[in-house]
DNA sequence: TGAATTTTGATTGAATATGATTTATTCTTG
DNA sequence: CAAGAATAAATCATATTCAATCAAAATTCA
């Protein structure tokens, strides 16, 4: 009946899909082979990022996103650092975006204090984290990304024309002096990019690993940042580079004591 | 029947959702296992933070989405059996709008298993619940409403404003034959009734507590709907206000055995 | 056809989950 | 407040489930 690899995992899929959850007991059943080989196909769709392994089974994935959680994990303390100088920026009454990366939403617990905010976001997460009285959020539409939690394409950029003046923070995958910003993903690239132009102000947010590391994609020319955030002094030849384009460098006095 | 430890903990979950409290000894029994797993079940989900331990129990915690949630229980076979009659509407590859009601969200289960459809919510739980291949979603932008997990205001207006075509799904507070359907709320009410004003096809769930039960503010005239879909026959009075204005009335067969 | 590759199923030791038992804690009631 | 009851945590033995390995079977490709 189902012979192959791919129409087994295809059937699997389907019933995970329908179910919510799919046993290993059961679809070796079902589909006639051995409950190894269903490990198998539930291991490797599980590294498609499809479904969540479970003990005794799998499960789709919802809401609380594994593979967010474990970026969020990664150089905490480089961003919580940067959130924390990138929030000072902010007075009560602005107007922002954070875009959504983990950076931004390390941001988003130093906001909660602030009145009067309004935030713009692409990130489900972010907004939901942003939950706090007299704070204002706006989630740009568009298609929806489960597995980033994030919505992108022409209509989130239809919707982010429409906003203007207000003050962007951007993350990035990865920074080259003659390249610009950059990101992984074309999507998030295109949007992000859209943010900085129409910002009145842009302020880069950039771990220390992020420098002469570009990715793929352009977000935006350096020409659009007015400021950079990052965890520690760059080499002399970023802060050169800076200087010379007038570009804000912010980073931690070596005096602040690390709380 | 649940034997997995994922499967449990959903179904410990969803009766701490609908009671707002949890037995350890109810539990066990339910689900036929020891006291001992359903501590540890307990203890496992208050360390997600998802619920808080009590002597002899666990409870909702406070502050939490619990408004959506503890409506989504209320009702829940008249909106399952108009859930499930109103996902037969859909065909593969349809365009649909689903409002961010509870009767709309339990769509999404049985929605899932269609192929190649694009769906516009304004709802980030439905989005989120409509995680599957091939299955496109598209969240409106707007003014994010925590407490509902759903999203309003102009920028919804104005997204919404540029689709066209689709079967548009609408649930209700209340409907009356003069005043047409009606929302608690004015930002739903709007949006809901721009939603319906565009779609190709436009289809009323109301189970049979909404009928004669008008909300403050309308969402749109009967003219605008063309079919309406409830959960038992509702009084004649109404089977021949509908007939009157050709509106084609859905409600489960008598003979249909109750599964 | 025959060799190379992939896929599968069985086996094993390791990891995890469960239930019974015991010990500690918290709640109730007088 | 103290004694008793009820509930929770800790411990351990048992049962499942998992990942790794390897040989057999199926598939692919020349």
């Amino acid at each position: 009946m189902t012979n192959s690899t791919k129409q087994r995992r295809e059937v699997i899929l389907t019933s995970a899909y329908r179910d919510g959850f799919v046993g290993v007991r059961q679809l070796a059943d079902e589909l006639s082979v051995s409950e190894a080989t269903v490990r198998r196909d539930l291991h490797g769709l599980a590294t498609e990022g499809l479904l969540q392994l479970n003990h005794g089974g799998a499960s789709v994935i919802r809401g609380s996103d594994h593979s967010f959680l474990s970026k969020l994990t990664q150089n905490v303390e480089a961003k919580q650092t940067i959130a924390r100088l990138a929030a000072q920026l902010v007075c009560d009454g602005e107007q922002l975006f954070l875009d959504s990366g983990t950076t931004c939403f390390a941001m988003t617990a130093f906001l909660r204090g602030k009145r009067g905010l309004s935030v713009i976001v692409n990130s489900i997460r972010t907004a939901q984290e942003l939950h706090a009285p007299g704070l204002n959020v706006l989630i740009l539409g568009g298609q929806y990304r489960p597995e980033r939690m994030d919505t992108v394409g022409p209509m989130a950029g239809a919707s982010m024309d429409r906003l203007r003046g207000y003050l962007a923070f951007v993350g990035t995958d990865g920074v080259g002096m003659d390249f610009g910003l950059t990101a992984i993903d074309i999507e998030s690239a295109h949007i992000f990019g859209q943010a900085v132009g129409n910002a009145r102000q842009s302020i880069l947010l950039a771990d220390s690993s992020k420098f002469d590391n570009p990715g793929l994609y352009k977000i935006a020319d350096w020409a659009a940042i007015s400021k950079v955030i990052t965890d520690k002094r760059p080499a002399e030849a970023w802060c050169g580079f800076f200087a010379e384009r007038e570009i804000e460098l912010i980073y931690p006095q070596e005096s602040s004591l690390p709380e």
